[in-house]
DNA sequence: CGGGAATTTGACAGTGGTCAAGTGCCGTGG
DNA sequence: CCACGGCACTTGACCACTGTCAAATTCCCG
């Protein structure tokens, strides 16, 4: 997405890029940071619907209106076009449909978390996100005796987590301490985690 | 999509298309019927991460793998085409991305669903999904003095329904029994039920 | 009408939510 | 440099909702 009419704009952290319901007349890519979209119900529950990196496009809605709202988890660095013109740029539908199709395929796993994973599943398969390099195809387990360890950064408060993760505050809290208690992770920070053993935590993602 | 290389393919009722994991080869195009995407756990935990009806695109895998199974839930015709062609047809592009953003807003939706909803709530929201001139803006309620009933067929066990809405076949049950008993609805048949008063069983959802 | 599967119902248990209190972290200001 | 205040997080006690397991009932179809 780099053509003509494109916009950068930068973001502190935890400022709102647009709400639900607002006109949809701009779609967004992210160059650097990290954002989520969240959608609320009247009584205020919310959940966390996507987070998104680097290159991912949201903000393009089916029926001119946003259905989510865009709040940034870091500082961030977007870049921006109207919707008309993405419309246009034939060149672009293509690189389009992959991303969309990728966050297609997240979303199916966020469900089957939010859908039938327990506390402990799904802190554990949050954290396993973290883990870059683990998130392929067959957690092979570390090169036998080495150690396997991994600080992980979250960026995100208690409450983006539980509204991620479809708990409350307090449960995701106790699931922490309960982990730390039995040795899979420390807290070396509220918001920074070490992992003391990857191929463990896996284990506890339900996954596998 | 409607072009060179279409198959068209016909199926019956609760016949798989394709498992998690298959080469993703061809996909495919509702003509007709209903389908429903899958994935399980290890363990047999299954979830369903969408239903699709009528022109919905499915089998689009991001990294030539299907994520998902796919099962019909009634007698369906399909269309399919290999997957090399639809990536080459520059035309459909567009209407690809329109298909897979209406999917994303319902994929959202489902994650508030399974995120934050009481079993009633999610049950309520899915006999909602069924009465098809309400799904809109704005639950305007009947015409005054008008009835405001309808008749909805569902096409799935009970197990599959709890298994879209992240329950157990009891707790759908259950919900469904104290509905009747207050007068929501009438269950005509297993799978065949009356909605007496369609504006309650709105508020039953959460979203108003 | 009969048989088997799907659904419903009941009793009970457990996970996670609620509410309230306690602790710790961090920035501000003296 | 340290004391203070506020906010985020943690912990505890208790409760409710939903899950589990088992039995009864109904539905569907031959």
């Amino acid at each position: 997405m780099n053509s003509v009419n494109t916009k950068i704009c930068r973001f502190a952290q935890h400022d709102v890029i647009f709400y639900e319901g607002d006109m949809a007349d701009r779609v967004f890519e992210i160059v650097e940071g990290a954002v989520m979209l969240y959608k609320l119900l009247p009584d205020g529950r919310r959940q966390v619907v996507e987070m998104l990196g680097p290159q991912a496009l949201f903000g393009i809605p089916a029926h001119g209106i946003y259905d989510c709202a865009a709040e940034t988890l870091v500082p961030t660095v977007l870049r921006s076009l109207r919707r008309r013109d993405l419309e246009e740029q034939m060149d672009l539908q293509q690189h389009i449909t992959r991303c969309l199709l990728s966050q297609m395929e997240r979303l199916h796993d966020h469900a089957v978390l939010l859908g039938r994973k327990s506390a402990t599943e799904r802190v554990a398969s949050f954290l396993f996100r973290f883990v870059a390099n683990r998130g392929g195809v067959g957690c092979t387990g570390p090169g036998k005796g080495e150690v396997d360890e991994e600080t992980v950064r979250l960026n995100m408060t208690r409450q983006e987590i539980a509204d991620f993760l479809g708990l409350t505050i307090e449960t995701v809290s106790r699931v922490f301490s309960d982990m730390k208690r039995r040795g899979v992770i420390c807290i070396e920070k509220t918001d920074q985690i070490r992992i003391n053993n990857v191929c463990g935590l896996c284990h506890l993602t339900g996954a596998h």
